[in-house]
DNA sequence: TTGTAAGCGTTATCAT
DNA sequence: ATGATAACGCTTACAA
């Protein structure tokens, strides 16, 4: 059975196209009289007419469609983001395209050209660890599509950006532990690249300075591998085995404490007793463990309400034709204390 | 700057826009002349020209895009699941459009509309727990557009269906448990709608009554909540009063079980050799957890790439205007046996 | 109040 | 080998 069209309605109703269209549209002043009005939206109902999206997409150069990339969505923290951008963005009548980069810099330009070709009408991006080159995020702004970033951002791109003050809660979860008495406290990081790994050790070693802890680099132990869990149980060995003494452990993900508590709790070691240990992510597996772990709750949902609303709002300016200045959003994260600490 | 279109090149390079058309065009047996060819070409290279992906829509009907409606992404198993068809789609030349039920039939109902306003070419669809009425489904049917049910399924209606061996699988598990010596084995089930807790219900009873054992009703608890992790530790709880010589407990989910797992050990009941208790879904989660819970693993990501697969296939024969069949695929789920039975 | 015609960017058909 | 024209379905000046 063939989609209905205006045309179909208009011969039937015995009125031209234009009528039809004009008799249809939200667009109150558009003089049609009540009858006709009355009369084509009848028909229309009949049957069952349903406006060609293409065709208004062509016609307004305007898809009311959005594009996501983001490392994976298998991991709690994108998931809850994306589950925000997409209840959010359909509340405001748009849908979204979900893409992941796999953290592949190629795969992220790949996709920004899929959504620029699909003609989406903004892009949201977390961007991928690996990536070093910007010229696909430039390109989507020369094509004055809005793009904003949001928690793994880069500072020197000339858009809106959301993220979580990282320094900041590694600095408060650190504190913690030391106001806890904890004075050997190492750190397990993560690669050097994505940036919120490196303000997670910052954060980490302004609290110990600022403390009065000395810094010791021999403490930081650096996975580079995709592999957290294991990390975090071997690291804990390693650790042990060349600083018998320490006492707390602060990571840069849930994943890698959870592998540390594993470790320690096969080894008989006692938590927090013995070792504490501070996690960054809130997974919903920390909860869960026992001993459950204390770590820092990311705002997510609030990351993925707060980057579709800023997006939206630049596209509605970027239609309207009026200029809007970029937006730099940080949002807190706030400490989950637990038993592990 | 305004985007380049085929009349751009056209002006430059002195053509029609018909050739320019043909120039550009894949399609080899297109008489232009091979000069023609690489000065059109080199032109458009020169402007940066890319077709408008929304002309081509419109001229073809197509857009290149399917729609996918799960429950929600927040979670392990569809997360592994969309995870997989948008890779899958996204190699095939597809791009994705990802909504969030809820649970709630009438979003399902609605987001079914707007991804039929937006003329998708194919949808995919896991059905929320309250879905009852199907005529949503019908209508995509009645439209000729591909569509495949997965996970939950309806099996009244006439489109392709992938899902997993529940019955199957659970009946295995609890066999397990039960050649394992356990004799009385509580289940905590999910609500009657989902055909998975159904399933997973009757493979429990199957096992018990196949292997001798007296199926009481009395040690079966039903969480019709969303906070399975909560009930699961309340039901053991009641479990325990209600039934001190229960062995073992089989749970619809993980998360239940892992609700289950830290009431014992609260109470310092061992596991398994007090009570085994035994999951179902393969959480991230339940491989951390101390005892890491045995479970079964359903085939997430190969029924993602299942579904997509046999949609794409109806997509292309629908296109072809060829009849196809629809086809139900059953995959197998696998026991994972860990420490806590 | 209603209708004609042009246009969005592309491609297929049919001349030339 | 190249090009004019129509068509996809809709909107919107501009006429009538």
């Amino acid at each position: 059975m063939k989609t209905t069209t205006l045309k179909d309605i208009a011969k039937e109703a015995g009125f031209s196209i234009t009528t039809v269209s004009k008799a249809l549209s939200q667009n109150e002043h558009l003089d049609v009289s009540k009858k006709t009005k009355e009369k084509v939206q009848h028909i229309a109902r009949k049957l069952h007419y349903t406006p060609n999206q293409l065709a208004i997409n062509l016609k307004n150069s305007r898809t009311y469609t959005i594009g996501v990339i983001l490392p994976t969505v298998v991991h709690c923290f994108f998931a809850r983001v994306l589950n925000r951008i997409i209840e959010k963005a359909e509340k405001n009548g748009y849908l979204v395209i979900a893409l992941q980069s796999n953290e592949k810099s190629s795969a992220e330009k790949k996709m920004v050209n899929l959504l620029l070709d699909k003609k989406v009408d903004g892009i949201l991006i977390s961007l991928s660890n690996e990536t070093k080159d910007f010229t696909h995020l430039k390109k989507i702004l020369s094509k004055k599509i809005p793009l904003v970033l949001f928690d793994k951002i880069e500072p020197s791109i000339d858009c809106s950006k959301v993220s979580v003050n990282d320094k900041q809660a590694a600095y408060e979860a650190v504190s913690f532990l030391i106001s806890k008495g904890h004075k050997k406290i190492a750190h397990f990081r993560g690669d050097l690249n994505p940036k919120v790994s490196k303000d997670r050790f910052e954060g980490y070693k302004k609290a110990l300075i600022d403390h009065g802890i000395l810094y010791d680099p021999s403490l930081i132990y650096v996975s580079n591998t995709n592999s957290d869990y294991e990390d975090g149980y071997s690291f804990t060995q390693k650790l042990l085995a060349e600083h018998p003494d320490v006492d707390a452990i602060f990571t840069v993900t849930d994943l890698i404490a959870i592998g540390a508590i594993n470790f320690l709790q096969k080894h008989s070691i006692k938590i927090p007793e013995d070792i504490a240990v501070f996690g960054f992510s809130n997974w919903t597996t920390s909860s869960m463990i026992c001993p459950a772990l204390s770590t820092v709750e990311q705002p997510s949902a609030m990351m993925g309400e707060v980057a579709v609303k800023i997006l939206l709002e630049e596209i509605r300016m970027q239609k309207e034709q009026k200029a809007y200045n970029i937006r730099e959003i940080i949002l807190p994260a706030k400490l989950i204390i637990r038993q592990s600490c």
